[in-house]
DNA sequence: CAGGATGAAG
DNA sequence: TTCACACGTTCCG
DNA sequence: GAACGTGTGTCTCTTCATCCTGTT
């Protein structure tokens, strides 16, 4: 993993890379394959370097089909060697059936207007549908679409079986191939944790089975399409694997909402049941309750309040509780309204954002400041807790470019870290924070990080906080995102404002007109007025 | 012909 | 594979 | 005016080529 950016890279590094992850695969993973996708590595095996070297380049597009000559790799010796030997191996197929949306594909506008013979300037769609209505919707054979598209077609076979290779090694469908170059390159570097050969992604091949069924009724969903009944009954039933279990709750959180959408309260208030991490029990109560089912709702809501699992549970229940109470019968209670340091500010509409006018409002005061919203403490977060953040626990590191630990986002990784970071919480009361800072920023510079983004990241405002801030204080800040790094993320002010003549600092969340604090900001704010941290809201109306 | 969207490439 | 926000609707004191 | 739901734009590594579309 070269960290320069050396001008010789390798020519065929998309085929060697490939090579490495059909080594990985069949040394460590072939448990995990089904038959079709041993016989892809059988046959791939065996092929020629040209052969090997067409399939790479086709597989890796996003395509399904190709016109032959639009291919140029000049580095593949014999195309027609290459494409001969794939059709052998049935790698590849030549001149399959088509749809009217596939030829549409393969074409121009330009090529497609005079192969239907159409005048004027009609747009693209509109060809596509010209001839969808010649062809139909069904695939038709190359004698046919061949008046359309005079040269040959290639069509890659085993693209699922590729996409099982990715999810077995990368433990997710977002990474590709593309991972290996771009690291190579030094474009992304990842923590250098260390790997062992037995912790793997998926140990049961139902795990990736059942991880591929989540991601197609998700990619359904896309189109609004629901799941079926077949798909509904296996959403229901819990998953013993911690990641599928996560996947599967977010899943259902989808599937939900959309069945709400189509006022189907039942069948979603059936689903939420049977799901337990946020925020689905508050979905589950919420349904019950706009199904006038008032105590359901009262009983659960209980169970809730006496274990709640997020910071946005918590909060939930207590609002959530009078308001059944309320339809059964109960008083109102009126809540007093929370009170938090508050100003208003009438500014003249300048087209910017209105965060940048309160800046600039800011500055005829004696004030600089910066638009950070939870930025600065994050990356002060992921600075200082670098090391307990990719601490080599067992099941948390199982490839090479992962920029967070397996375990990231589930409730179980600070669970699993308490007594870490508490050591280390400890360790850095008594420690310099700006050394340890620059330190770590130093050490670290560029590697992922899922608490920082390096391309935004200015480590003298970093300083300048922790110079502002008194130690204890940021530290009663970073122990909160430590035991709930989920909750505690996010909802920080929008600005960070430091006076020029003084000491004084003040962490300012803009409110412009219409925009309201959202739960995550309360919180903060909350804790900001315990901490005694210097902040404001700034309520910003127009001029009438 | 400019500008946006998309996707391939390293 | 996120977070913050704008905007619209509904509910309720 | 709260509370709630929903849609959107921002982010994914960067650069370059191609295609499409709508404006002159
Ligand atoms: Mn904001
Ligand atoms: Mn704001």
């Amino acid at each position: 993993m070269a960290q320069n950016l050396s001008n010789d890279v390798d020519p065929l590094y998309y085929l060697h890379n490939f090579n490495q992850l059909m080594e990985t695969i069949s040394t460590l993973h072939l448990d995990l394959l089904r038959p079709q996708d041993l016989k892809f590595l059988e046959h791939y095996r065996q092929l020629e370097t040209d052969a090997q070297q067409l399939y790479v380049r086709l597989i890796c597009r996003r395509a399904n089909f190709f016109r032959l000559d639009k291919l140029t790799y000049p580095e593949i010796g014999s195309l027609d060697n290459a494409t001969d030997l794939l059709s052998e191996h049935e790698l590849l197929k030549m001149n399959p059936n088509l749809t009217a949306i596939d030829i549409s594909n393969l074409l121009t506008a330009k090529e497609l207007k005079a192969a239907l013979q159409i005048k004027g300037s009609p747009t693209k769609s509109a060809l596509t549908d010209t001839l969808i209505s010649e062809l139909g919707d069904t695939a038709v054979e190359h004698s046919v679409w061949q008046r359309f598209i005079p040269v040959p077609v290639l069509f890659p076979h085993y693209r699922d079986s590729l996409e099982r290779f990715r999810l077995i090694y990368f433990g997710n469908l977002y990474q590709d191939l593309s991972q290996f170059v771009v690291s190579d390159l030094g474009i992304m570097q990842f923590e250098n944790y260390p790997l062992d050969q037995n912790t793997r992604a998926f140990n049961r091949t139902e795990d990736v089975d059942r991880y591929l069924l989540f991601d197609q009724i998700n990619q359904q969903l896309e189109d609004a399409v629901l799941p079926n009944d077949e798909q509904l009954k296996i959403l229901l039933c819990p998953m013993y694997n911690q990641r599928l279990e996560l996947k599967r709750n977010r899943l259902i959180k989808a599937v939900g909402q959309q069945l709400e959408r189509n006022k189907n309260l039942s069948a979603a208030a059936e689903l939420y049941a049977s799901a337990s991490l946020p925020p689905n029990r508050e979905r589950h109560v919420r349904t019950l309750f706009n199904q006038q089912l008032f105590e359901q709702a009262l009983d659960h809501c209980h169970q809730l309040a006496e274990q709640p699992l997020s910071a946005d549970e918590e909060m939930f229940c207590k609002s959530f509780t009078p308001r059944i109470l309320r339809k059964l019968g109960g008083p109102v209670v009126r809540r007093p309204t929370e009170q938090f340091n508050s100003e208003q500010l009438v500014l003249d509409d300048d087209g910017q954002r209105v965060e940048l006018q309160v800046i600039t409002h800011y500055r005829a005061l004696g004030y600089d400041g910066i638009w950070c919203e939870n930025e600065l403490f994050n990356t002060l977060f992921g600075l200082l807790f670098w090391q307990q953040i990719f601490a080599p626990l067992e099941g948390a590191f199982s490839h090479p470019y992962q920029q967070a630990p397996l375990d990231f986002n589930s409730p179980a990784f600070s669970q699993r870290r308490h007594r870490l970071f508490q050591n280390r919480l400890q360790q850095l009361h008594k420690v310099n924070l700006l050394e340890e800072i620059a330190g770590q920023y130093s050490e670290h510079l560029g590697i992922a990080n899922p608490f920082i983004n390096w391309k935004r990241c200015d480590p003298a405002h970093i300083s300048l906080l922790c110079q502002r801030i008194p130690q204890h204080k940021l530290l009663m800040i970073m122990e909160k995102i430590c035991f709930d790094p989920q909750a505690y993320r996010s909802g920080f002010p929008d600005l960070f404002l430091w006076h020029s003549a003084s000491d004084d600092y003040l962490l300012v969340e803009v409110k412009g007109p219409g925009d309201q604090l959202q739960n995550s900001q309360k919180r903060w704010l909350r804790l900001f007025d315990s901490f005694g941290i210097q902040y404001q809201i700034s309520w910003v109306t127009r001029p009438t």
